[in-house]
DNA sequence: GCATTCATCCCCCGAAACAGTGAATCTTAT
DNA sequence: ATAAGATTCACTGTTTCGGGGGATGAATGC
């Protein structure tokens, strides 16, 4: 029997989940919440296996309780739950101990093989949301400024601890021509120094 | 109906899952490879919507063959396949554009819904899986040596751009004081320069 | 008690990074 | 063809980094 509990402020979308699961038999609706602080509460004297998560809610985001929840109960599963399918709240979510997100427009099938899933240890993603997700990852590169050829070669060389010296000798250019690619790299994803540089480049997977 | 190729150097496995799939109705098998060559040679004239993909194989490693196989048929959708459940390599075929991962000992069931929610685009893990997945996200970690507050704090402000000087005016410290936290840094986490400590502190997650 | 470890602090110096400016090839797209 | 951009090279400063050394004090363990 999977305990299961919702936290959503749409009294519409707890009614339909509930309707949707309500002839399953190895599922138990032990309760819900419309905010976090009443969620918080439920879990003081109660417990759930699975918390079915909306991202939005009125006191404080579904990231930070998933948060808070994960380090209190780290035995519940947490699955993410929105309207809208954003690749950065589906990471953040993540990041934070979800073990997974599905659109509310998810269907039944879906949602039950989600808890199912969840419920055995394992992550899942809608698939539109697993789409997002991969989308995402790269996508928040594409607001990054297109970096030629060289500048990516001498970026990777950097980020290897080579110095511009050593960079030049490697590829064979002047270090001054490396030191130029250096400051276009600078230049162009608008950081200050080689510290900044590196956190950019490997936090958007540009190297 | 979803069209199923499978790689694996091991005809057991081969065909263990063929059994096991050979009355789904909306499965089709087209074909297998039991080494990463005669797989891609299969892909030259023919495809595929999902290839069931071993992670160790005679010629390259089944992490090797994804980001080819992704990088010549982005629409294919790949699913990692092993006897163990190793947190590294889920990790790596996951960066290389794996839609999932299970396990050789998966049930029928198992195998027929991660199939099913990679065809429509969904990242499927086996239960087990992603448990190991989550707590290789930390354990990389803990290899690390312990690094104390002030140096913990000292690094967070060398990612976010300040200088020695800056950092020595902001927590009232000598700025000889500060290059020596740095140095410490460099030392512990036995990187050569900036550029390295930044780049093993953002995938390390220290900062 | 005493030695040891370690976090914290300080200093010098040569090498590297950074800032500013300028300019010559070469490719590529319009 | 010409404009734009990628790539290359150059010079001159100033600032920062990285390698060396060394000092203090608090905590630890024997």
């Amino acid at each position: 029997m999977i305990r299961l509990f919702i936290v959503d402020d749409h009294p519409v979308v707890i009614e339909g989940i509930h309707s949707l699961l309500k002839n399953e038999k190895d599922i138990e609706w032990v309760g819900q919440a419309m905010n976090a602080q009443s969620c918080l509460g439920f879990f003081v004297n109660n417990s759930a296996d699975i918390v079915l998560m909306d991202i939005s809610m009125p006191d404080i985001s579904g990231v930070e309780l998933c948060a808070e929840m994960k380090e209190k109960y780290p035995g519940i599963f947490i699955l993410g739950l929105s309207t809208f399918n954003q690749g950065f709240y589906i990471k953040k979510m993540m990041e934070n101990g979800a073990s997974g997100y599905i659109l509310k427009n998810s269907s039944k099938e879906e949602l039950i093989t989600a808890i199912h899933t969840v419920y055995e240890g394992g992550i899942f993603f809608s698939g539109e949301v697993g789409q997002a997700l991969k989308e995402y990852q790269r996508s928040s590169a594409s607001e990054l400024p297109a970096l030629t050829e060289r500048e990516k070669e001498i970026l990777g060389l950097i980020a290897e601890g080579y110095t511009n010296p050593q960079i030049a000798e490697k590829i064979f250019l002047s270090s001054f021509t490396v030191d130029s690619h250096r400051k276009n790299l600078l230049a162009k994803l608008n950081v200050k120094n080689t510290a900044t540089l590196i956190k950019l480049a490997v936090e958007r997977k540009l190297i």
